[in-house]
RNA sequence: GGUGGGGUUCCCGAGUGGCCAAAGGGAACAGACUGUAAAUCUGUCGUCUGACGACUUCGGUGGUUCAAAUCCACCCCCCACCA
């Protein structure tokens, strides 16, 4: 307890690894707006919310960190329009700590609305077409704005599929990139953590050689990116399992964009400390339900006359109260409570498995909870 | 009673001689979703078949035609307006 205390005074970036079972750890981020307890699952909230939830349901879920996104608030409503009411805590009333992305996966994913050069990333907005600059600082003044608690660095984001000369190239510039990011916010210019991207496409040594060039580099955390892009999934473990053990030790790693209750628990085996999905927002939106005895997609018929509740082994609001029966009406009315109850129930089950590894961890049972996750969801 | 319009596959609704088992939408059923251009997208949706294909459908009955949801006759029902 004292030491926890100890702790809660540290400087924002103090990473402390409490616990280890086999490559898994148990461990502590401190932050500007408090403490991250690893393995974490942090839930997406891409323009400043989690989706069909509020800050205080977040609260009672006990969220320790959620994600913002770079590109979508500089787009709208302005980063600036943000640091003047207070940065995205102010702005959106979450008193815990942020991570924002650095819009490297939009620059991904709007692929054929922009055009990458060594300076940075010229896009157009999918919400008017006007064209913009990103640079590694320009997105280093916007996450400032925002005064998220961890900011990343602009990468590139190399598709599943791209050639090992284009790949190779790239993870050099996300490298640069990476550089002149720290340089344009130098350690200990304000309390906002730096997190570098590793790169490196589908070939392990260019993984290799990603993490390489960055590791050395003064950095608050390290995180793995451009996986589950599309690859089938024996090749993102593989690549996982190569590249999250070349990572320093004593800074958080984060698997950025993942996943599934597998994908984590298997990137958690791997020594993997951060995850952020839209997965359990996204799919509760569409009726795919995570519990404790598999997927549940509660359209389904089958369900219609099914009294029982959600899952029997969860406490969240949904299932303590309501049906299968009534969830499916409610998806199939479009109700907006729907998303409502849905999303509440599936981030309670993904910041429910973080919270049960790390028990797992503390004990030193880490394989045998894995193997109980895998018997569902393997 | 008169005049005009109309009855299409679960619903709405296109189709006015062959390219029609019949557009489109909805509903229904199933699936996908991994650093959120996602309350989105995909598939099925007359019956039988794995498929090719076969068979039965467009208010009813009868007819014209090589061929009818489409043309003709009569009948049934609905709507609008007029009396």
């Amino acid at each position: 307890m004292t030491e926890h205390d100890d702790f809660s005074q540290a400087a924002p970036g103090a990473f402390e690894i409490l616990a280890r079972d086999g490559a898994a750890r148990l461990g502590r981020l401190q932050t500007a707006h408090g403490v991250v307890n690893t393995p974490i699952f942090m839930p997406v909230g891409t323009v400043g919310s989690v989706k069909a939830v509020a800050p205080d349901d977040l609260l009672a879920l006990n969220a320790e960190i959620i994600l913002g996104n770079t590109y979508h608030l500089y787009l709208r409503p302005g980063d600036e329009l943000v640091a003047r009411r207070g940065g995205l805590h102010g702005f959106a009333a979450w008193p815990r700590p942020i991570l924002t992305d650095s819009g490297g996966f939009q620059v991904f994913s709007l692929e054929g609305l922009r055009k990458i050069t060594e300076e940075g990333v010229e896009f157009r907005s999918h919400l008017d077409g006007s064209k913009h600059l990103f640079t590694p600082e320009k997105v280093m003044s916007i996450q400032r704005n925002l005064n998220s608690d961890i900011m990343m660095v602009l990468d590139e984001c190399v598709p599943y599929g791209a050639e090992r000369d284009y790949t190779a190239r790239s993870l050099g510039l996300t490298t640069r990139w990476a550089l002149r990011a720290r340089k344009a916010y130098p350690r200990g210019a304000g309390k906002n953590l730096l997190f570098a991207i590793t790169q490196g496409g589908f070939f392990a040594d260019l993984r290799t050689e990603s993490v390489g060039q960055l590791a050395e580099h003064d950095f608050d955390g390290f995180a793995i990116g451009g996986l589950s892009v599309g690859e089938p999934k024996e090749m993102m473990y593989e690549l996982l399992a190569h590249t999250a053990p070349l990572l320093p030790d004593r800074k958080p790693r984060y698997l950025m964009g993942v996943g599934t209750p597998l994908d984590i628990v298997t990137g958690i085996s791997m020594g993997v400390d951060m995850f952020d999905c839209v997965l359990p927002t996204r799919n509760a939106r569409n009726g795919t339900l995570y519990t404790s005895l598999g997927k549940v997609n509660i359209k389904r018929k089958e369900y219609a006359e099914d009294d029982g509740p959600l899952d029997p082994n969860c406490g969240c609001y949904t299932c303590r109260t309501f049906s299968r029966a009534y969830l499916r009406h409610l998806y199939a009315s479009q109700e907006i409570l729907s998303f409502r109850l849905n999303s509440l129930h599936n981030l309670t089950y993904f910041l429910d498995l973080v919270r049960a590894a790390r028990k797992a961890i503390a004990e030193g049972r880490f394989s045998e909870f894995k193997l109980g996750i895998e018997a569902v969801y393997a």
